[in-house]
RNA sequence: GGGCGCAUAGCUCAGCGGUAGAGCACUGCCCUUACAAGGCAGGGGUCACAGGUUCGAAACCUGUUGCGCCCA
């Protein structure tokens, strides 16, 4: 191809990814053996309009590790996906058309999306919905397909794949009925999280607390005697009250426990009971359970053994019956409000009533969110679907806990998250969701003679028939005509959370359900990279399925990259409206320069949004360039003379090293190690020994001193481009494509060993020792305000004989390099070597 | 309240037992025939604080303070 005149990285984007798409580059050779393949199992990214650039720089590290495996030879499967399944993409699709699912519609043969967003949403049927959300995420995907291509990852696109998509369902029903059948999965109807908005149950690892402001209201409860009074911040609740419990050593109220008191305003009885749960330094020391305000609620009812008095409704609404033993006119008070409404009700009637003692004190309080979430979470009791985690199992949980160990965690002190999570886990893995977009549960329930469904015995499809969607398909041996009726079946209306089957990303991308060749040949996958904020959700979740299927690991490593801030050290986030649109930086500064930046930010640390860096990037991409230039653009074909020239055999041997330690660090997933180290090596390589060895080079100290000076120059440089090409993709095979054949990305990683050998006997120290002459001439010029080229009579050199020694061998190399005339050396017993430049 | 991490030059970060480093920014010089969307050189830090270990600590230990993340 030739060294172009004015090469530029400009438009190297766009030219070298059609080639490697063309010329299928990283495509998998799905023949190779296991130990030959270095599987990745890589995020399915989040589908939501535009990618962050976290994710990006994430990516990029990942990205790093193909590249270089792929070098060291291994057949590197890296496939990716897209997660579009659940209640993200709805609420993208609600908000993007204004749009609301309703069930109970029927499908609207004309239907089309609303034309413009209405204020109030437009209710639609569920297959409408359903479709909207293929339409919008088919659209969003494109849009990630072609930001992550730009970004030059090394992926092999036919293996892509989505969390909604065809394999992915029957993967995961295949997975729940397999949990089911050995009893993971199972069926409980209790007490749950729940969302009112989105009107869904939601799992432990998707709560998060946020501070809230809220009031202390002193009750009144009245008791054979005196009155006992109980501070609540959540007044509505009074008329789920079906407890007070104060602690068992509580020596104020111990007279009232077992006996009964009455509630305020909604004149229940309710019993006095003691737990150690309940603070005596906390309020009036004494509480009321309510079913349910918190988990500790649960925690009393289950524990006390106390009735249900259930009055929140799943739209976050009071229910419009009373529960039994409630006073009926004041609940009607209440019925159909929300909680916040029904709370200043229940405030005016405990004010006239004389049930309220004093004044509402306003405290902050750290209440539970779905983490998508707009209201606090209610606590609803439900029949619901788990999966088993260790969260109720301690057998099972240390079992999980070893697997944490077994993993090799980039950087290790993830690890710790990991046992954190684990160890700390509350109850099982709640999966199902009342949700419409996703991965259906792949059951129906018998329907008995009173046209009640019995729970208990949920009927499976046949594997071989999987995926189902059971509110179209039929169970088998029923038929359609059976629906809903006595003696029939009806389906299992709710869909799987997302996590449920985003945790079995290795078995989808593998082939697990229907590529048994492909599978044996990726799993276990070698490597699993994230970033730290789905510890809890995505990587748990897949270690746990993979142990209950598999019985083992899921993947070797797990490498975490840490978030990106802003230079103000906020975290970057659309929300936040501080979020920079990669494409722009890629634009600006280019693939590489992008890269540069995302490869100085180490796993497990969070770093800085930073221009800076990129225009660095940007820049090194530059040199390489044009040091490429200048190497190959010297003349002479005499890449198989002999290297004699101590400086260029000591650059060899030099450059070995550096292999050597580059290497090491990408072995042990320390990207940021290794690029360092290089591009420190390149920059020294062209400020130094390049212009060492430049006039030689041109042929001014004869022919056998030139074709020495290419000989090494052109395997150094070949090295060079190696040693980069995971970091900088674009521009070395640029320059790789100027004088190679193939591509650079399938080139063999260089050896430091074979370095040695083409540098036969050299002494490496010699590179610092005319790198410190060189400058040590250079710097006299610069105090002297003359240009580089500038004449110099002489440089006198006081050192002790070995540095001599060692100088005396690149003497004219170092003279022609400074345009020194005449060079003294005087030995002396000194610590550092002195230079002193005549500039004549 | 618990766990984890971080505190080094104006900024972004490396160093993790042997006399303080890089890049950016800043200053000066050089239009040098690989590179001016360059290059060369220079100034700049009581390594958060307090104890301890050691011949020697930015580094190891203990504590304190501040910041961040995760979990109660």
């Amino acid at each position: 191809m030739g060294v172009p005149d004015r090469p530029t990285i400009d438009g190297l984007e766009e030219r070298w990814s059609h080639t490697w798409e063309q010329q299928q580059t990283y495509a998998f050779d799905r023949t190779s053996a296991r130990d030959e393949v270095y599987a990745i199992d890589t995020p399915p990214p989040t589908v939501s309009g535009t990618l962050h650039v976290g994710t990006m720089f994430s990516y990029t590290h990942t990205d790093v590790v193909a590249r270089y495996q792929r070098m060291r030879g291994k057949r590197v499967f890296y496939p990716i996906g897209w997660d579009d399944n659940g209640l993200p993409t709805e609420r993208r699709v609600q908000n993007h058309y204004g749009v609301r699912c309703d069930p109970s519609l029927p499908r609207d043969p004309d239907f089309a999306p609303p034309r413009r967003r209405a204020k109030q949403p437009v209710s639609i049927s569920r297959p409408d919905f359903v479709s909207l959300c293929e339409r919008l995420t088919a659209e969003d995907e494109r849009a990630f397909e072609r930001t992550f291509r730009a970004l030059g990852l090394s992926v092999d696109w036919s293996y892509g794949y989505t969390t909604v998509g065809e394999r992915a369902r029957r993967t995961s029903q295949l997975a729940f009925l397999r949990n089911l059948r050995r009893g993971e999965a199972y069926q409980s109807d209790a007490p749950s999280l729940w969302d009112v908005d989105f009107r869904t149950a939601v799992a432990q690892a998707e709560v998060e607390d946020r501070e809230v402001t809220g009031a202390y209201h002193a009750l009144a409860f009245h008791a054979a005697g005196a009155d006992v009074l109980i501070e609540t911040t959540r007044p509505e609740l009074l008329p789920a009250c079906v407890a007070l419990v104060c602690h068992p050593d509580d020596e104020r109220y111990a007279a009232l426990l077992g006996r009964e008191v009455t509630t305020p305003v909604f004149r229940a009885r309710v019993p006095v009971r003691a737990h150690r749960l309940a603070d005596p330094e906390k309020g009036t020391g004494i509480a009321m359970v309510c079913t349910f305000g918190d988990l500790t609620d649960v925690t009393w009812w289950r524990e006390l053994d106390l009735p249900v008095r259930a009055v929140m409704g799943r739209d976050g609404r009071l229910l419009p019956d009373p529960p039994v033993g409630v006073d009926r006119a004041a609940y009607a008070e209440l019925a159909g409000r929300t909680a916040a409404q029904a709370r200043a009700r229940v405030v005016e009637l405990l004010r006239e009533s004389g049930g309220l003692r004093g004044e509402p004190r306003p405290v902050t309080q750290a209440v539970n969110f779905y983490e998508k979430g707009e209201r606090p979470l209610e606590i609803v009791p439900t029949r619901q679907w788990y999966i088993r985690n260790g969260g109720r199992d301690d057998e099972l949980r240390t079992a999980l806990l070893r697997r944490g160990d077994e993993l090799a965690w980039h950087p290790p002190f993830m690890g710790a998250r990991y046992a954190d999570w684990v160890g700390g886990l509350a109850g099982d893995w709640l999966v199902s969701r009342q949700r419409y977009f996703g991965v259906p549960i792949p059951v129906w329930y018998p329907v008995d003679a009173a046209g009640e469904p019995c729970h208990d015995e949920p009927l499976s499809p046949d594997e071989a028939a999987l995926p189902v969607d059971p509110s179209t398909d039929v169970p088998p041996g029923y038929a359609e005509e059976q629906r809903g009726r006595p003696g029939g079946f009806v389906a299992d209306p709710d869909i799987l959370d997302t996590w449920a089957t985003s945790s079995l990303t290795p078995q989808i991308a593998g082939g697990w359900v229907d590529d048994p060749d492909l599978f044996a040949r990726v799993f276990p996958m070698d490597l699993r990279p994230q970033a730290h904020d789905i510890i809890r959700t995505w990587l748990f979740g897949t270690v746990v399925r993979s142990h209950l299927e598999h019985g083992q690991l899921p993947w070797r490593h797990a490498a975490v990259s840490g978030f990106i801030y802003d230079p103000d050290r906020k975290k970057m986030s659309k929300s936040k409206g501080n979020a920079v649109t990669p494409e722009i930086a890629l634009e600006k500064y280019g693939t590489d320069g992008f890269r540069y930046w995302a490869a100085h930010g180490r796993l497990g640390t969070d770093a800085t949004y930073d221009d800076a860096m990129m225009r660095v990037g940007r820049r090194l991409a530059i040199k390489v360039l044009n040091a490429s230039r200048f190497v190959l653009g010297l003349a002479g074909d005499a890449v198989h003379a002999p290297v004699v020239e101590p400086l260029d055999r000591a650059v060899l041997g030099w450059l070995a090293d550096v292999v050597d330690d580059a290497t090491a660090a990408l072995d042990d997933y320390d990207h940021t190690g290794a690029i360092q180290r290089v591009e420190d090596a390149f920059w020294a390589f062209c400020d130094d020994h390049v212009e060492l060895v430049k006039a030689r080079a041109y042929g001014e100290r004869g022919a056998d001193a030139q074709a020495s000076a290419h000989a090494a120059l052109r395997p150094a440089l070949a090295v060079f481009l190696r040693l980069l090409a995971p970091f900088l993709p674009y521009v070395t095979e640029e320059v790789w494509s100027w004088w190679r054949d193939g591509s650079v990305h399938r080139s063999a990683w260089p050896s430091g060993d074979e370095l040695r050998a083409l540098a036969g006997p050299a002494d490496t120290s010699l590179v610092a020792s005319a790198g410190a002459a060189v400058t040590a001439v250079r710097r006299a010029k610069s105090g002297a305000k003359l240009s580089m080229r500038a004449d110099v009579a002489a440089l006198r050199v006081t050192a002790d004989a070995g540095t001599l020694a060692a100088l005396r061998q690149v003497l004219p190399d170092v003279q022609a390099a400074g345009r020194v005339a005449r060079v003294a050396l005087t030995e002396a017993d000194v610590p550092e070597p002195a230079y002193e430049v005549d500039l004549g």
